[in-house]
DNA sequence: AAAATTTATTATGCGTGCATAATAAATCTT
DNA sequence: AAGATTTATTATGCACGCATAATAAATTTT
């Protein structure tokens, strides 16, 4: 039996907590998490091409496909074509995105800002730290 | 625009590549993640009480219903009265579940050595002391 | 004992990510 | 320029968590 919470299990617990805390609070103005990530990697002077937005956002470009159809269909974006690259689109966001935008950033920068006030700037910057090396052992299967 | 990856967002990040990198591995012996998740849970002795799964895992009870009618029609689990409480109900391991267990014990003690021997205890220490601190924060709704 | 309440479980639907396969459009080869 | 290749996007299905509502069974109240 493995007694005290293992490291992943409690990466895990505080992933989900967060998520649910974001969902909730992005649910108040018709949002949800995931779009919210979307909508703060998108440049809301120039727009953001698309294939650049699945790497800022650490995730696969399928994954995204069906977050930015939604979004589309929720008028928060539209689609440009780029005259120098006709397979690759740019994303930019409509009014109504960039009031959503707003919104969003709020929560992160608030929780941030919480974060930095109740944990402290040192064992946070620690936190993060360890956070990037696991990170990379992960990605770079140094595991199994 | 927010500059660097906030911390939120590393989190993100972190619990999205472990639960890659199990799945990777639990696929290999037809098992996924949350499956392992549960088995590590159950006791291989004299079973665990499906009320008492859901707190451990840090989850919703709905949610563990899935999981649980899944493991049973894979064979890993079996449902027993409990003759002191006849609405809930002792969950236990088949021989099949507990080699399943074994399997999924394997993975999390290793990746958990790996973590130790790669970021050392002291700093760890710290990262699961702030993991705990940022999970209260955020479960006591302590931000918005 | 019958009715009301509490508690455990399941059903259903949604959001979000992954993987794989299929499309579509551009670029490169010849 | 026609065909082959690369690259971006979408389609589909699976896993997994949440929320809400519906069931079902026990416990408590009367």
């Amino acid at each position: 039996m493995i007694k005290e919470k293992t490291t992943d299990q409690l990466i895990k617990e505080l992933w989900m907590a967060i998520a649910k805390l974001y969902n909730e609070e992005a649910s108040k103005y018709g949002g949800t998490m995931a779009i919210g990530y979307v909508l703060l990697k998108i440049d809301p002077q120039v727009g953001t091409p698309s294939t650049a937005l699945a790497p800022m956002l650490g995730m696969e470009a399928t994954s995204l496909s069906r977050t930015l159809k939604k979004m589309e269909e929720k008028g928060l974006i539209f689609r440009e074509k780029n005259p120098y690259d006709g397979r690759s689109v740019l994303i930019k966001l409509t009014e109504y995105g960039c009031q959503m935008r707003e919104k969003s950033k709020e929560v992160v920068l608030k929780f941030n800002e919480v974060l930095n006030e109740r944990i402290g700037e040192e064992k946070l910057e620690i936190f993060r730290s360890v956070s990037n090396d696991i990170l990379k052992i992960v990605n770079n299967r140094e595991v199994f």
